[in-house]
DNA sequence: CGCTCGGTTGATTATGGTCAATTCGCGTGG
DNA sequence: CCACGCGAATTGACCATAATCAACCGAGCG
């Protein structure tokens, strides 16, 4: 992105910022009305929406870098839930400083407008893994993305990236059973298409996993705006 | 919402300039990128994925009023494609007019922001249909929204809409197999929850529906915005 | 040391996919 | 007017994928 000197001044201050919030932790939820953008500095957040019969739908990853954003003019309500996967680091923004950090800063405001077109485009893909691919599909497409979209803040070296989440919210995610995602995963373990050991993903064969999931990476192209500062000086090509 | 009489006379003009198409018909594909704004003023389209495996995966509808929008400032190319589903009556609106409509018409501009926000959303209740919901109980979701959807248009009155989707086109909405479709259309038909027959939908026990569907409408309260001038005066309540 | 959470395993069941054949509705051409 | 053809809907038989239930393991922590 073209952002200036000013704005990545602006952004690194903000990542100064951040306050600490423990895994699992409900943030909002359905139907509050967000006084509040939150910017994911650290840790992995996700929207999500509960059922009446105890399932839960995750519907949405906020990986760091990620902005949770108010809308400008409606006060709408929460279609759903918003909370902390792993621990994180969240950068808490009242609205009124949020108005007036994209009143001043003509080119983050554009590079939100690009991020919300990344983010229909991953709903509709991932739209496409729940509704059109096996479990093992399912489940490499979601690694392919994550590997993708922490690359862009240099969160991913090579192929492998910090991995922290359980396999009861795998399942939330892609709509299967825990006891299923396990053998999935034993399953892409077993192809040596993944070792995930610890809290750590470490992808093998790239390439192998990318044909299982027929993952085609050109939704997530113009997803280059890290709104958090890189750690690394590059992110991985 | 709060349109001036400017404004709707300009939404009257567009409607007249409809071209019509026949039934699934391609329209854009994927990787394409668009030059018109496509308005819908009659009948159903679509946007849609095509895996390799032949799978076709439809991402979200365009009923009558929806608009299919370009981002003004990156000329991304289409994670999806776009289609028609029925015959259509479209609008079809070249990105020179589109970006003056919106440059002229600020209360329409805002309109937008709002579809935009409203269309997010379902993109999420889709994801959550999709990945925590039976066969029965997706379809009802589906048949629930479309019915809010059309009556903001009043292409729905009490509780039957004209619904001329063939099953293979639900299948791949709903992430099931055609044979599958038939057989949940047949149960909710069994247990006198709808009446389907020609190509017009009767919800027969609308609250029966919902309550299989666990169906929340608040997700789509803010949908009232009609692009496409309404047929009836007022659409019902 | 024992508890708890997350991960793993096996057995059983259910939901939904696939294949293949049949029927129905409807428009077309003889 | 009727036979034909085509796409869509329907049905049955069989199979695969994934859910459920229940038990067990293993690491980390108070």
């Amino acid at each position: 992105m073209d952002l200036t000197a000013g704005d990545l001044r602006e952004l690194e201050r903000l990542a100064a910022t951040g306050r600490r919030f423990p895994a699992q932790t409900p943030l909002l939820h359905q139907s509050d009305v967000p006084e509040n953008a939150i910017l994911v500095l650290d840790g992995f957040a996700c929207r999500y929406k509960y059922l009446t019969n105890g399932r839960r739908q995750i519907t949405a990853y906020l990986v760091p870098g990620d902005l949770f954003e108010l809308d400008l003019e409606y006060r709408l309500p929460l279609d759903c839930a918003l909370g902390t996967l792993t621990a994180c680091r969240l950068a808490v923004l009242p609205r009124p400083d949020y108005e007036d950090l994209l009143r001043r800063r003509p080119r983050i405001a554009r590079g939100l407008q690009m991020m919300r077109l990344t983010e229909a485009a991953i709903l509709r893909e991932w739209i496409t893994n729940l509704g059109s691919r096996s479990g093992p599909e399912r489940l490499a497409h979601f690694l392919c993305e994550m590997l993708l979209r922490l690359r862009t803040t240099g969160l991913a070296s090579d192929n492998q990236y910090s991995f922290p989440i359980t396999q009861a919210d795998l399942a939330d995610t892609l709509g299967m059973s825990c006891v299923h995602i396990n053998r999935v995963l034993q399953k892409l373990r077993r192809d040596g298409l993944i070792e995930l050991s610890g809290r750590r993903l470490t992808i093998l064969k790239p390439e192998g996993l990318r044909t299982l999931a027929e993952y085609d990476a050109s939704y997530l192209e113009p997803a280059a705006i890290p709104l958090r500062p890189c750690v690394s000086d590059r992110p991985a090509a």
